[in-house]
DNA sequence: AACGGTGTTTGGCAATGCAAAACAATAATA
DNA sequence: TATTATTGTTTTGCATTGCCAAACACCGTT
């Protein structure tokens, strides 16, 4: 895991920042952590985490287990994250979009926009077939290696481009990841030519992806959409037909957001 | 608005306390506020709230907007909350029956729990109908006045009714809102013997729900679920229908988790 | 050009957060 | 069952750190 280091911009609160530390130590996988379980993570003093937990404790942040002891995210944070979602009126205006290219295609759906240099899945739609590809909404992955991903890498400055890659890396997800600087901006060059991005297994083994980007009425790509499915039934002749739909549903929506390209 | 002073028990560290104040500052209504906006709203100086945020938006907790220098949410709570939420199997399992919940009743369904007093939404499924209510998923709730909340609040021991009724209060929201305590204890000790709540306008007008629980498998009841729609359209004969819905699906959804009633 | 309003930076005092150690209560060991 | 290890919690005191005040820089309005 590259750890970036943040340069601190002004005045910089470390109690606060170690709360926040906290927070985001409960992963997806270790939904319950104790209080000396976090110090030995966070390199803290088991007092120091009590105190911070505590505090966030009392105001519903963090959730104690009254039986084993140990804590957990509390219902606040649900609700201050499903404040956030409200302001993103992008949802709504794709959900409709959204449900349309999931009909056609069958597959699994994504809208994504990029956050700190990242890509945030904001929402999704899982395909009618039984085996299907199971994302996660809120989830963050890395820019280089999804189609989604992709295509919102591609329409960056180039600086900002070149910035991202040296500070995060080409982190190497499968035998198809694209871990090379020189062949990604290649990549990106020609994605920005065609107009959509494809992902040929460089995230997981046998997940195909194809990605087109949505502009708004300043002509700027603010989020992305993607269809995703298992390598071989989209390779079979399906693929052409799914780029089509991606393509037409992105111009869609863009065309909704006033876009006049 | 009655401000519970929370009893600070064990540490207490000040800074996060008030940056967690800040983040509920931004409310639904307010999305974007100010530095000055919020040390008036908060009563603290400026440049302590200027540290807080600043410290909260490197971290992607906070955004700032760069034309007009005001700050919001950040998508990262967004993520967070998604990773409550995902912790929050029950709303997998009920999934499916608040979908056959909508389609029986063409009203606005709901799934809601109990956090710190208060009712949670946690799911919801809007009406078919054109004409239908509007609500918001993690919103919060005091117990007293709506259908979902007075089933929540009715299966409480005794003496935590008292509790609550004594430190929240019964806040009158509309005409018909239950305001007295000892006609509340009377109304959920009904509803503990029909096994379904009635909201008949009491937390706004025109507004009606029922509402009824969810067990889980040693029989506690964990959460409930209610139909909403206008009082015109519920209270023509179809307010039985409705009723008989509710109770079937939330039994079934009790079966579900292992409630052996 | 002067004003009122932002967000931001700086400096210095002392309040406050934090580490160390002791405590209590449980779980794992023998 | 006695013993050890490991948990969450409380207390204390020192100095780090957070916070207030005031000044700064910037913008838009008057």
């Amino acid at each position: 895991m590259s750890e970036t280091v943040n340069v601190r911009r002004g005045s910089f609160v470390q109690s606060v920042d170690r709360a926040l530390d906290i927070l985001e130590s409960f992963g997806v996988d270790n939904k319950e952590l104790g209080v000396t379980e976090i110090s030995r993570i966070l390199g803290l003093h088991k007092s120091t985490v009590y105190g911070l937990l505590n505090t966030m404790e009392n105001r519903g942040y963090i959730v104690q287990n009254p039986s084993s002891g140990k804590y957990r995210l509390g219902l606040k944070l649900f609700e201050l994250g499903c404040r956030v979602e409200k302001s993103m009126d992008l949802k709504k205006i794709t959900d409709y979009y959204l449900e349309m290219l999931r009909q056609e295609t069958g597959e699994t759906v994504h809208l994504a926009i990029m956050d700190s240099q990242e890509v945030v899945y904001i929402d999704k739609k899982e395909g009618l077939e039984s085996m299907r590809m199971v994302s996660q909404v809120g989830k963050r992955l890395p820019l280089h290696c999804s189609a989604i991903g992709k295509v919102l890498f591609a329409y960056l400055d180039q600086d900002r481009i070149e910035k991202i890659i040296n500070e995060k890396g080409l982190l190497k997800m499968t035998a198809k990841t694209i871990t090379d600087p020189s062949l990604l901006k290649e990549e990106l060059d020609e994605i920005k030519v065609k107009g959509y991005a494809i992902d040929n297994e460089e995230i997981a083994e046998g997940l195909v992806c194809v990605a087109a980007p949505i502009r708004n009425y300043s002509n700027e790509v603010i989020a992305a959409i993607s269809v995703a499915g298992p390598k071989a039934r989209i390779d079979s002749g399906k693929l052409e037909a799914v780029k089509e739909s991606v393509l037409q549903i992105s111009q869609a929506i863009s065309d909704k957001l006033g876009y006049s390209g």
